[in-house]
DNA sequence: AAGCCTGACAACCGCCAGGCT
DNA sequence: AAGCCTGGCGGTTGTCAGGCT
């Protein structure tokens, strides 16, 4: 059995909100409290439903709401319990004073997966993203494709020989697809040759650290937004990128060897959090989650002095002179 | 100048959990 | 125990201002 909803009676004010009704709301609730929100609006002299006049306050008239940009330590920390967390906006707000639920979504929806995404992270796992794990597993697809020649025919080269076939298909998939997208593009007069070698010659030179991910990644979105030759004019090449002095490229776990070159790295898996194993959304129940919180979590990002067994530790948010490249740096980098 | 597009954010909607009767 | 009411939550939509063509 559903309930009525709230806000089904007719004639009852919807959308923005005047200031004659802020007012009227903000001198009620400050007389009588908010009280019953379903009587309120009756009470107050309002047209609203009850629903609606509990958000407005809540989301903005509350008087200590902290209204203005996010500052770098809040998105660190937004990036940071939402890599615990998932999409639990309220538990999330509870971390950040006078930041609303609705408000730290809203800038995490239009800013934070945004800058993420530029990164060629997930904005939900924390982790590479998939397409950018193909791109720089393309070295190694191709070299096993070519040392596939050399096997001997145990079962296993066949199964690898079955696999490799797979890949090669994968990677005549993306170049196809790619040459379509250039031929394509209203600006596909603006050296597509010469951007086609940059992105496909990372496949025969192997993607080797940050600034090649992310030229090679942002290369095929501006390719997949059908706006190359533009972009090309606005995207920072991987020489304009400047990463910071104390920059240090990190070993990529659980990445396969690249046929014996050892220096395939990529820096963000091991500066992301690991602490999601999948998606956020599966993570354990809210009170094991406020435990996670509470236990040394925010303390360790923000305290020096936390203990060395979160990954998060390693993000150093309240310490811009630490050791290891951290969402604060980061962050530097996407416009 | 006008129309279109995009980004930011306020507001709404539907669902759910917990308390009350 | 079952049904209802209320508040809370997360996802989605609507609105508007500013930039672009």
């Amino acid at each position: 059995m559903g309930r009525s909803p709230c806000c089904d009676e007719v004639g009852v004010k919807k959308g923005p909100w005047t200031p004659e009704e802020d007012e009227k709301l903000i001198e009620y609730i400050k007389k009588h409290g908010h009280g019953s929100w379903r009587h309120l609006p009756r009470n107050a002299g309002l047209n609203r439903c009850g629903k609606s006049c509990r958000l407005r306050w809540t989301n903005y008239l509350r008087p200590d709401i902290k209204r203005g940009k996010f500052s770098e330590e809040e998105e660190g920390l937004i990036i940071h319990l939402h890599s615990m967390l998932g999409n639990k906006w309220s538990l999330i707000s509870t971390k950040l004073p006078g930041r609303t639920d609705n408000e730290i979504k809203n800038h995490w929806n239009t800013h934070l997966k945004k800058k993420l995404l530029l990164l060629g992270i997930d904005p939900v796992t924390h982790r590479r993203r998939a397409d950018l794990e193909l791109l720089a597993n393309l070295p190694n697809l191709l070299s096993s494709a070519n040392s596939s020649t050399r096997m001997t025919n145990s079962w296993d080269s066949a199964l690898q020989l079955q696999a490799d076939a797979a890949n090669l298909v994968q990677v005549q998939i993306l170049q196809g697809l790619l040459q379509v997208l250039i031929a394509s593009s209203p600006n596909s007069n603006a050296s597509p040759n010469l951007n086609m070698n940059n992105l496909l010659g990372s496949s025969l030179a192997p993607l080797r650290n940050i600034t090649d991910i992310l030229q090679a990644n942002r290369q095929l979105e501006a390719l997949l937004n059908g706006s190359f030759g533009l972009a090309h004019g606005s995207i920072p090449s991987a020489s304009t990128i400047q990463m910071p002095n104390n920059y240090q490229a990190l070993p990529l776990q659980n990445q396969p060897k690249m046929n014996g070159n050892e220096n395939q790295q990529f820096p963000f898996h091991s500066n992301t959090p690991s602490l999601v194993s999948a998606s956020p959304e599966n993570t354990t129940s809210a009170s094991l989650k406020q435990e996670q919180i509470n236990s040394n979590e925010i303390s360790a990002a923000n305290s020096e002095s936390s203990t060395p067994i979160d990954p998060w530790d390693a993000l150093n948010l309240s310490d811009p002179n630490g050791a290891d490249l951290g969402w604060k740096e980061i962050l530097e980098y996407v416009p």
